[in-house]
DNA sequence: GAGTTATGTAAGCGCTGTAAACATGAGAGG
DNA sequence: CCTCTCATGTTTACAGCGCTTACATAACTC
């Protein structure tokens, strides 16, 4: 539907990135195998091979797209955030992201990403820019670059901790309160602060 | 050298853990295989099979060496922790051990690890409560389980981001000061609080 | 020394990733 | 309309993998 459409297939680069997230959904991230992916696309095993020269390079496609729905999903939270409590939305928006995409954030972060496709290592930099402009945008005299680290770092092992189910998912709710206090406790702080909290 | 030693081999399953873990550090999660681990302990390709009923329960034995090991590295940060200087110093020595077991410290939070290995479940519990444990001596009128989530989820995202090449990892002092920086904004706040920042 | 059990081996199945060589069909040039 | 070209998909093949089954060996018990 969207690049190269339309000759045998289609679109069988789309159509394997669909499957291969329909399969790390339903089966786990050990189950995402090229010809799993092929089966399920309806085409020989090794067709995909024409669209990603290897395995990694289909995982980080799915990576990629996940990182883009991602940012559309925080996005969604709030368009233009210019409070700490929408700061707050998009925070929760983010952990609700992983618990409710559990396989794909995995894969977005289980592997390091810089040697990958320049498609995955865009993606993930649009990601950091747009937390720190809004991290700007709702805090303006602080050292942004910083304090979006932090904010992120939280926010990010909150929902890893999720994942590993050391804390308590049982409802929407209870997750959105812990994310709350834990935010609003750093950037209280944060906001109050002068600038520049680190050296480098 | 420790458990069941000296029938053929001598110490199988402790050799094929530590054959693991260099696999994985050396060559990374994907090349992590029994077979492979078989040639390097010099045994036939299916003898760890007599120790590990499949791959993912070795898996979650160096995962729980990890743990251990970690808790180890955090004791030996500071014995007996009762300032917030004491903790930072913890936090500093979680995020070291991320970056410098990177493969290892995949292992243990790549999948979760609920339904594995009791081994793996008592020792994640056992750091838990080290970790409770310590910010309540720290922050004796804190509720500690609610604080010690929350600062354990930052250490945790800050080692995921500094893993996945995100944050300046240059040199071990920009990430100590990255460190103090995060956990000082986020314990000076929870401090002055008076008890239970969360709900459930 | 014989029997039992723990341990390691050998052979094999179905799956996988990957690399050829081959087939097919859309678009360009005439 | 015909042919040539090239992107796309297929077929075949190979080595390595997880895992199972059947077999061999060595320690311990008696």
């Amino acid at each position: 539907m969207s690049q190269a459409a339309a000759y045998h297939h289609g679109d069988l680069a789309a159509a394997c990135v669909q499957a291969a997230r329909e399969l790390l959904e339903e089966d786990g991230s050990a189950a995402l195998s090229l010809r799993a992916v092929a089966r399920r696309a309806g085409v020989s095993a090794t067709a995909p091979y024409r669209h990603y020269p290897d395995r990694e390079s289909l995982v980080s496609a799915v990576a990629a797209q996940g990182y883009r729905e991602l940012a559309e999903d925080l996005a969604g939270a709030h368009p233009s955030p210019t409070t700490p409590e929408d700061l707050i939305a998009i925070a929760v928006a983010y952990v609700r992201f992983a618990l409710d995409h559990p396989a794909l954030f995995r894969a977005m972060f289980a592997e390091p990403c810089d040697p990958s496709s320049a498609d995955r290592v865009s993606a993930t930099a649009a990601l950091t820019e747009y937390v720190q402009g809004i991290v700007h945008a709702v805090f303006p005299e602080a050292d942004a670059a910083a304090l979006s680290t932090t904010v992120w770092a939280l926010v990010h092992g909150l929902a890893f901790l999720h994942l590993d189910g050391k804390l308590d998912s049982s409802t929407p709710e209870v997750v959105a309160a812990q994310i709350r206090a834990a935010v609003e406790a750093l950037f209280t702080v944060a906001a109050s602060l002068p600038a520049s909290t680190r050296s480098a």
